[in-house]
DNA sequence: GAGGTCATTGTGAGCGCTAACAATTCCTGC
DNA sequence: GCAGGAATTGTTAGCGCTCACAATGACCTC
């Protein structure tokens, strides 16, 4: 049944072999209405016979689309970037686009620029940055780029179109909870200087506890690395009996470095302190103690973001707003309520 | 400076705009030698000028390569796949190549058959798949297409070239390292029963095992989530006080819930029962305890199978074996010995 | 200064497909 | 039995690039 050709057959093989022309099969395979039926049969025997596939290369040319888009990410291996990159590329599959990833260990202007150019090299219709560092999504303005672009996880502060969870109410979700559990203040472990969404983190937690009447202590810095969490835990640990008993942190792993931290300091969380995490990665349900935590739609995410930039792309007026916020979640366990749930319980992240 | 063409510029542009025929720019962009100097700085000027790229459609017809790997994943949130993907990417990346993914939630032989054939549409001249279940690999040799195919993942199973971390040797070391402990015996957790990898490191364990002379308990399986390795937990706890005083945890997010189960059970680690994960993410040193483990290079993984499959498009003899094995590494921690090291003097993961 | 060689540049023919238009066939109704 | 129109099929011209080869010219040798 199969041939052994050199060359991968052709439509014009098809054609020959169903004995009509070319134009006819690309009729058939374009689902063309004006087809006899008969014919249509006959095409298509042709085609299954030669296991014949059209070239994808030569229809990109000729019709100016490729049908491909791209992403531009960092720090892919965490649990946002990796959950954000799995829903995009399932949506615009959705959609019959294929996805080409650039992943970079460190985004800048520079490794952004040349992701961007990489991509563009692929002959992609538009991509989407996963961009959290302010410098890249400003540097995403200005670079000179032929197709549309829109942003993910660049928190309030885009200047393109973009698709976010609104970091600055996760961190009022988390912040409130603990003001609401009877904590006369919270501490706040932040990540990195340069992201917006820890900055957004921040102005929630600040805003909500100056709504509270509440002067906000002096932020912690990490680097989202369980490390620097512990770290930092280290000299949280130090304040405890001195006015600490609640903490927010930026984002779980940070929070399991605090956690350890803690424990082997002698403090008992939640009795002596309690933390609240960001994200709801799998594993922070079994943290010890399980996590409190905010998490985050990245299934929405990459949808919306996915179909904001397919309206770009194909010259549509978004059906939307060109910048999207989505709204995050709290999860309470037992890192705040001593008497939280037990695995399996709550509903699934 | 810039036109604002309503189409890009073409080749034939910028051979205007240079006063050289196409064939001369094709020359210059391509590196071509015989060039005078005065031409290409002319053509370069144009080419700036113009903001001209090349189309990359055009291109791929006119050569026939379209210069772009294609990667079938699945579970890409989790921390190994993700790693995979991530030192694959680079890897093509700096050979040229753009990768396109496809990640599926489920792998069955109508996912990855699908997941082909969308890549296959793509042009796509080779593609990678990560395909740690029996039955996908299967399939994967059955399946018709059209260009090379290197397995990744799939343990000792692998009737296609592939690239795979040796799990029976990290078994071995997991296990031999509790046996030289001073454990009479060692219980073991295993994955999904369809995962080669699962089935590679209870050979592992089995074997070692035997060779001590010792009869294997019979194995739990998990489903490699913390949740089943909790519930796990909960069962090996009653066995505890009956001769249970070590486990092999076939991955780290298991051997998380088994701590937090024995934990709750009132079983202390590592004085009562030891435990060892595999996989090292970055967050099993901060579990309570610091988690024993078997660390695996997935980017040694990733640039293997990437040289592997283009020795394949590029019709080269492979350089080096198509099955390649890579050897994993043991990290000793606190679930094993209560003395290790605090977090940040051990080698990163 | 004829002949040869090399470096440099240009020409023409595809690559395999789709879009636009032209040609043919098949029905209608009268 | 034939005009008129719709349905169906074919023809031609690109899409923008690279490859093979031809043409040009500079330079050298004897």
């Amino acid at each position: 049944m199969t041939h052994s050709p050199l060359r991968p057959p052709t439509m014009a093989d098809v054609a020959r072999l169903a004995g009509v022309s070319h134009q006819t099969v690309s009729r058939v395979l374009g689902d063309h209405p004006n087809v006899r039926d008969e014919t249509r049969a006959r095409v298509q025997r042709a085609i299954e016979e030669m296991g014949y596939r059209r070239n994808s290369s030569a229809r990109a040319l000729a019709t100016r689309r490729t049908r491909t888009l791209g992403v531009v990410a960092s720090n892919t291996t965490l649990y946002g970037p990796a959950s954000t990159l799995f829903a995009l590329e399932e949506a615009a599959r959705a959609e019959g686009y294929l996805v080409s990833t650039v992943s970079v260990r460190k985004l800048t202007v520079e490794t952004l620029s040349e992701a961007l150019d990489h991509l563009s090299d692929g002959g992609v219709e538009g991509v989407i940055a996963i961009a959290p560092q302010r410098s890249a999504v400003e540097a995403l303005a200005e670079l000179r780029r032929p197709f549309p672009v829109v942003a993910v996880g660049t928190g309030s502060a885009s200047t393109v179109p973009s698709a976010n969870v609104d970091q600055y109410l996760g961190a009022r979700l988390a912040t409130g909870h603990l003001l609401a559990a009877g904590h006369r203040t919270v501490w706040h472990l932040a990540g990195p200087e340069d992201w917006q969404e820890a900055a957004d983190r921040v102005a929630g937690w600040r805003d909500t506890l100056e709504e509270a009447g509440v002067e906000p202590p002096m932020p912690l810095r990490g680097d989202w690395s369980p490390l620097s969490g512990y770290r930092a835990g280290q000299e949280l640990a130090g304040w405890v009996g001195r006015g600490l008993t609640a903490v927010f942190v930026a984002n779980d792993q940070m929070a399991l470095g605090v956690l350890r931290a803690l424990r082997e300091a002698g403090v008992r969380t939640p009795q002596d302190v309690a933390v609240v995490g960001y994200d709801d990665i799998p594993e922070s349900e079994f943290f010890a103690p399980p996590l409190t935590t905010v998490r985050q739609d990245f299934s929405a995410v990459g949808q919306r973001s996915i179909a904001l930039l397919l309206d770009l792309i194909e010259g549509r007026t978004p059906s939307g707003p060109t910048r999207i916020a989505i709204e995050p979640q709290l999860v309470v366990r037992a890192s705040t309520y001593p008497y939280a749930s037990p695995p399996g319980t709550a509903p699934p992240g």
